[in-house]
This record gives structure tokens, C-alpha cells and sequence, in this order.
RNA sequence: GGCCCAAUGGUCUAGAGGCCUAGGACGCCGCCCUCUCAAGGCGGUAACACGGGUUCGAAUCCCGUUUGGGCCA
């Protein structure tokens, strides 16, 4: 697998053109451990040529994206490295030296048929049930005819002679042999009129210049193979070996594509999706290690990481269990890294003051915003961990926990029905009463007097703790109440009982 | 239209001729645990696209069909 003793080098080269999609980060992880695995080297390139919407902030959008999932680059454009520039824009003179060289072989002439033309042409094929192929037409012109081209004032684009009779052999290190007859392939160009590069041109140019060593993309380039091959052959230059990855597909099974909005890494991120779910639950995709394992850090994906047990088929990314494998993430976590990693999530939601992790030991808890109760960084560290196993994303914090850092809470539907059954007003006024005259905060005692009323007024757990939790909590569903109220704190506990008490005797009240 | 690629449950996949009455995971359903919600435990649902070969034997190899996808146009 390894070429020849060539030191390992793959890139990627994604377009500055839009936000990354997971598709692209796909591909980029595996060439990352790819390189990884084998001690090589990872190239970041931009292909950039399309000025109209490559833009630079979707660069650093791209750097940032990759590297908060943790995947670096040896070269790049921000970076440098020894075979720059890494801008398709800042390579322009490289793709017309080597096409002077291709026209100077006699591997490429020059084109003069206008888009009318072309167009005539490819209408006739159609008409006559053909493929179409280019005729041929300027590969048989003469100097006299080239000249008098010239003359007429067309400017030339550069066409590919493309060898006919022969069968280009791919030894694709994912898919094995992929023959390709050369009958099929139309000569392409390579450079347009205006000098522009084309695609295939500038990308085996960038390959050879940087010393490729291995091209692992996906599936939609193996059709390119063939005509880059006999580019690398008319150059002279030893190809890369090729591996051709399964495309990512959406949910609706439809590939995915830039500007479509739904699968950018950015959208998950921002959902609270931890990078190192998402980087191991993308290595699933396509690939499994040899014991079947599903949980695997960084490092030992790159140790079992192997071509070898990459699948050929398309996979479809399923959301659905990325968040099974986030939610799993987030409960084997240490509860402090998770509550820093919650606290932005916190804080844009109005419910913390910032920084809260970074304030020095001792110091006084800042003032807390408008509405909410005071909190220090280890009242967040406790709230998130009674919310730890109930939370799917980071994003999901906000909700789960809003109830304990706001000063006033407003029962919801489900909670106020609750509280408005016959009987509650009663129950609830009688463990306000026991509540304010027990001292003991710590979650044990609280329960135990809990179970004592329970005795006392003859109801079930469930039907006493039930309403109770919908008072301290304003819903149905919490954690554990004893370890919810203790995290309230006495003084919430008592006024949102005293608050439930007279919700429910307003409401007595308005039946009778 | 031509060429190329792919094909195991709804989804991710294991499987490299007998170990397969096809294994795991997500999802879904049920049960247990339980103060609610989760988590966890246990159980269940559901697949080798189709047709021909090759072989003593095929999910696995070959051919065709179908379906999906890609590139070129």
C-alpha cells in the first residue's frame, strides 16, 4: 500500500466557497488518519479558483472547524510549509509552465472552436444517437491553419491529445482494479482561452508539485482518474496511488452539497455536539475497526486505522445516532470538563454570569444576570451533574436547568394541571409547613422527612412527590427531587412551595 | 445517451466458500428497576435486491438484470 518507499503526503483541497459540510470533514479525517496512521504528512490546500465565491472568511471558517475537531495540518495556507503556495490563485504560474510543457511535448494543442461550434457538434452526436466526443477538429490543424486561427483573432484553449486504443488501469486501494479505455474520453481541455486552469489539470499539477503520495477523495472523482492518469503520463510524473471513499449521504439519501444548509459541522457544534463524538462517530462511517468496537478515542482509530476496512458503499450520516453517541460522550465525562463546556451554552442564555470557571479560588460569585439567582462554578458543576445522564448535546443544558438558576419560575402546562388537582393545595400547604421547619438541606434528610409526610397523609410517594417537584421545579420531570431541592437550596425550595400553595388555592377557589 | 462505481434489516455495519437457523450498534416495541424523566438491565421487531451459473457446499466467486449514485455530454 505504502509507494515505493515515498514518503507519505495527502491532502485535502476544499473550495473557500461555503461553510464545511460533514462530506468534506469525512474525507479530511480519513486522509488526516490516514497520514496519521503512517507517520506521513497532511496538506491543506485551497481551490480557491473560483473568484466569484471563494471568500476568506470561509478559509478561517474551514481552519477553525477542523481544528476544533482536533484534525492539524503539516502544510497550509496559514501555516506555509516547503512546497507553496497553498492558494490555487497564487499557483497560476506553475499550471502555465506546465502547460507550455505539455504543448512543447506535443501532449496538448491548441483549440480554437468557438462555444457555437462546440455546440453544433455535440447537437450532431445527439441527433445521430452518438456519444459525443470532440472531433478532433484543431488536433489535425496545421501551423498554416493555426495561423490563420490566429488570425481571425480567436484565442486558443488548451486541449488534451488524448491517445486512443489504450486502457488506463487504476489500482484503487479501496475498490481494486478499475479499467478505463481511453476510447471513452473525449479530449479534454486544460486551460481555457483566458488562461484559466481546469480542474483536472490544476489538481494532478498540485499533486505532483506537492509531492502526493496518496489521493484519498470521494467516490465522484473515479471518473476523473483516468483522464488525470494520462496527465501524470504526458508529464512524466510517478502517479499518486488512489483510494476512492463511499459518498456521505443525507437522511433523504441525497448526496450532500455545499449551500444545502442542514449537515454543516458548524450547525452541529453550535447544537452542543462534542468534536470527539463527532469525529469518532464519522470515523464509523465507511470504516470499522477489526473487534467491532463503536467507542474509540482519536488515538486508537489512528492505531486500527486501516484502508483495508473502509467499505465501498455510499452510508447515509444518521443523525439520530450521533446523538445516541454525544449523549454517551457526555455521561462518561468528567462532570467539571462538562459543566465548562456547558458554561457558554449557560451564558449565552442569560442564566450565569460569564466566566465563572476562571474566577480565582475564594473570590466573591459576580453578580448574576437580571432575574437569575447567584451562582458560582461549582453550583454549576452540581446542577449539570443531577442533569448529566438526562442531556443528549451541551445545548440542551439550557433547558434542562433553567429552573434552577432563575429566581421566579412559572409552572408549565402539565406541572399547573398538577397543581390545580383536588387535594395538592391541602398536601402542599402541609409540607411547606414541615419543610420550613427542618434545617437539614442535604438531600437524605430531605427525603426522609419526605417519606414521613408521605406516611403521615397517607398517599403514595408518587402522589406526593409528584406535585411537590411540579412546585419546586414548575415540571413533571426532573432529576431525583431530594437531590433537585437540595440543589435549590432552602431558601427557593420554600418560596416556590409557598408560591404552589397559593397557585393551587386560587385555582380551589375558581372551581367552587 | 456513453462510460464508471456500488448493492447485508429503516440506518451504520460484521462477514474475505463450510464457524451463518447471518453477528453487533442506532432506532422502534415490551418488561424490570423507580418519586417523575432519564440512565441502566433483560427481551423482541427487522436484512444477504433479483435471475442464472461455478462448487459437494455461496451473503461470500463469475455473468446478466434491477435499483441507486457519479463523471462526461
Amino acid at each position: 500500500m505504502l509507494s515505493k518507499g515515498r514518503p507519505v503526503r495527502v491532502r485535502i483541497a476544499p473550495s473557500p466557497t461555503g461553510p464545511i459540510h460533514i462530506g468534506n470533514m469525512h474525507t479530511a479525517l480519513f486522509n488526516w488518519l490516514f497520514a496519521r496512521k503512517h507517520g506521513g504528512s497532511f496538506v491543506l490546500r485551497f481551490e480557491d479558483t473560483d473568484r466569484e465565491r471563494s471568500r476568506p472568511e470561509y478559509e478561517r471558517l474551514i481552519f477553525n472547524e477542523m481544528r476544533w475537531l482536533g484534525l492539524d495540518w503539516d502544510e497550509g495556507p496559514d501555516i506555509g510549509g516547503p512546497y507553496g503556495p497553498y492558494r490555487q490563485t497564487e499557483r497560476l504560474d506553475l499550471y502555465a509552465e506546465f502547460a507550455r510543457r505539455l504543448l512543447g511535448s506535443g501532449h496538448v494543442y491548441p483549440c480554437y472552436c468557438t462555444p457555437e461550434e462546440l455546440e453544433a457538434e455535440r447537437r450532431e452526436a445527439q441527433k445521430a444517437g452518438r456519444a459525443y466526443k470532440y472531433s478532433g477538429r484543431c488536433r489535425r490543424l496545421d501551423e498554416a491553419g493555426r495561423r490563420a486561427m490566429e488570425a481571425e483573432g480567436r484565442r486558443p484553449a488548451l486541449r488534451f491529445a488524448v491517445p486512443e486504443g489504450r486502457v488506463v488501469v487504476i489500482d484503487d486501494l479501496i475498490r481494486g482494479r478499475i479499467e478505463y479505455p481511453t476510447d471513452a474520453i473525449s479530449d479534454f481541455i486544460i486551460v481555457r482561452p483566458n488562461g484559466m486552469p481546469l480542474y483536472n489539470f490544476a489538481v494532478v499539477v498540485d499533486d505532483i508539485t506537492m509531492r502526493i503520495s496518496h489521493v484519498i477523495r470521494g467516490e465522484g472523482h473515479i471518473s476523473n482518474t483516468p483522464v488525470q492518469c494520462l496527465i501524470y503520463e504526458a508529464l512524466g510524473a510517478e502517479r499518486p496511488l488512489f483510494g476512492h471513499l463511499g459518498h456521505i449521504l443525507l437522511p433523504t439519501r441525497e448526496k450532500m452539497a455545499k449551500r444545502e444548509g442542514t449537515a454543516y459541522v458548524g450547525n452541529y457544534r453550535d447544537e452542543g455536539y462534542l468534536p470527539e463524538a463527532i469525529v469518532n462517530f464519522m470515523s464509523l462511517l465507511g470504516w470499522t475497526p477489526p473487534d467491532g468496537r463503536e467507542f474509540l478515542t482519536l488515538e486508537e482509530i489512528i492505531e486500527e486505522f486501516s484502508l483495508d476496512r473502509v467499505t465501498k458503499a455510499p452510508s447515509v450520516f444518521d443523525p439520530e445516532k450521533l446523538t445516541w453517541m454525544n449523549a454517551n460522550y457526555i455521561r462518561r465525562m468528567e462532570v467539571e470538563e462538562l459543566a465548562r463546556r456547558c458554561l457558554p451554552f449557560l451564558e449565552k442564555a442569560g442564566l450565569v454570569a460569564e466566566g465563572l470557571d476562571r474566577l480565582p479560588a475564594g473570590a466573591e460569585p459576580p453578580e448574576p444576570p437580571e432575574g437569575m439567582v447567584r451562582s458560582d462554578f461549582a453550583r454549576v458543576v452540581w446542577v449539570v451533574s443531577l442533569e448529566q445522564e438526562r442531556i443528549e448535546t451541551l445545548a440542551q443544558i439550557v433547558e434542562a436547568t433553567e429552573f434552577f438558576f432563575r429566581r421566579r419560575i412559572e409552572p408549565d402546562e402539565k406541572a399547573s394541571k398538577m397543581l390545580r388537582t383536588p387535594g395538592v393545595g391541602k398536601a402542599l400547604a402541609r409540607v411547606l409547613e414541615a419543610y420550613r421547619a427542618h434545617g437539614d438541606w442535604r438531600p437524605e434528610p430531605l427525603e426522609a422527612l419526605g417519606r414521613r409526610l408521605v406516611e403521615e397523609l397517607g398517599l403514595s410517594a408518587r402522589k406526593l412527590f409528584q406535585p411537590i417537584r411540579a412546585a419546586v421545579t414548575g415540571r413533571v420531570a426532573s432529576p431525583p427531587l431530594f437531590d433537585t431541592m437540595a440543589a435549590l437550596g432552602r431558601d427557593l425550595c420554600l418560596e416556590r412551595l409557598a408560591a404552589a400553595v397559593e397557585f393551587a388555592r386560587e385555582a380551589g377557589e375558581e372551581t367552587v
